[in-house]
DNA sequence: TTGCATGTTTAGAACGATTCCAATATAAGA
DNA sequence: TCTTATATTGGAATCGTTCTAAACATGCAA
């Protein structure tokens, strides 16, 4: 894993402390096993921001083995107690635009739908802590989709 | 394609114009081909923000038969000219964060470091033409990597 | 403590997006 | 027209992720 430490730190001690999250899995249901530990261990407190391959290289520098799959299961499993937090943009596909002018995006989470934002939202942020913004991504449930009409999924 | 009209037009007509690209192409020693005609004209005020795969599609309904191979060094091409802007956060890997209190993340284009935004970023910004944000993703480059100093890359 | 139903792990196959490759074809200047 | 550097092509290769079916282990109940 490529080692970033971050600077600006918004972290606060979650609920991935071992005896919260064990509570917490427990009262989900969700059994406890050596795999899911070692995840939870790599996670608490962890402010790398990780890929999946980082942490099955962890969990496996922990407890030896453990297959991708079950890494991939365990993190599909604390994101959905809401104990990680996915942080995927683009949903796996590279888009294009030709507009080269300076503006910002909005991804709908939903749909997919990749909008424009207007123009005054170009310069209303500047960097912070020497990084240097160039572009922003807004992410969130388009007004299609919130309205509770149509919307589209794909994916399960 | 997921046709998705957009709201908020930040759109202005870009160097993308046959005629207009075609000149640059030169310029740039670029030779013209039938492929490239098309691709360039699938985009000339395209507002979709479409994937390699839905422009595949309609380069063929435009030409015929086309590689996907071609499609991807067409968009490469263009984007090193300056023609297309390239819609690309997390570098391909799905990133997790322990850290579930609202904060907003940083990305750096060069090191891909994923980093915390400052808690001051949280709730700067409001959503616009009735779509929700829920997330903010800030793309650019990192204090590390813009003062010149050590800085890695991957792919070429 | 043991038994067992159900939830988990696993390896490997399958998948979608993208890149690489070597062979063939073609744009465009001389 | 000839030449040659540059493009296109199909298919193989790669990467991240998901699926699958079989083997396994957790933790409640007896």
């Amino acid at each position: 894993m490529t080692t970033a430490e971050t600077s600006c730190a918004a972290y606060a001690p979650g609920p991935l402390k071992p005896e919260v999250a064990e509570a917490l899995l427990k009262a989900a249901g969700v059994r406890m096993t050596p795999q899911r530990r070692a995840v939870l261990a790599v996670l608490d407190g962890n402010r790398t921001h990780p890929t999946a391959a980082a942490i099955v290289e962890a969990v496996r520098e922990r407890i030896g083995a453990v297959s991708v799959a079950t890494i991939y299961n365990t993190l599909d499993t604390l994101a959905r107690l809401g104990l990680v937090r996915v942080l995927d943009v683009m949903e796996s596909s590279t888009h294009y635009d030709p507009n080269t002018a300076p503006h910002h995006h909005f991804v709908c989470r939903r749909c997919h739908a990749v909008l424009d934002a207007p123009p005054e939202y170009a310069s209303r942020l500047a960097g912070f802590g020497g990084h240097a913004i160039e572009d922003i991504v807004f992410i969130g449930t388009c007004a299609r989709c919130g309205s509770g009409t149509i919307q589209k999924k794909r994916k399960s």
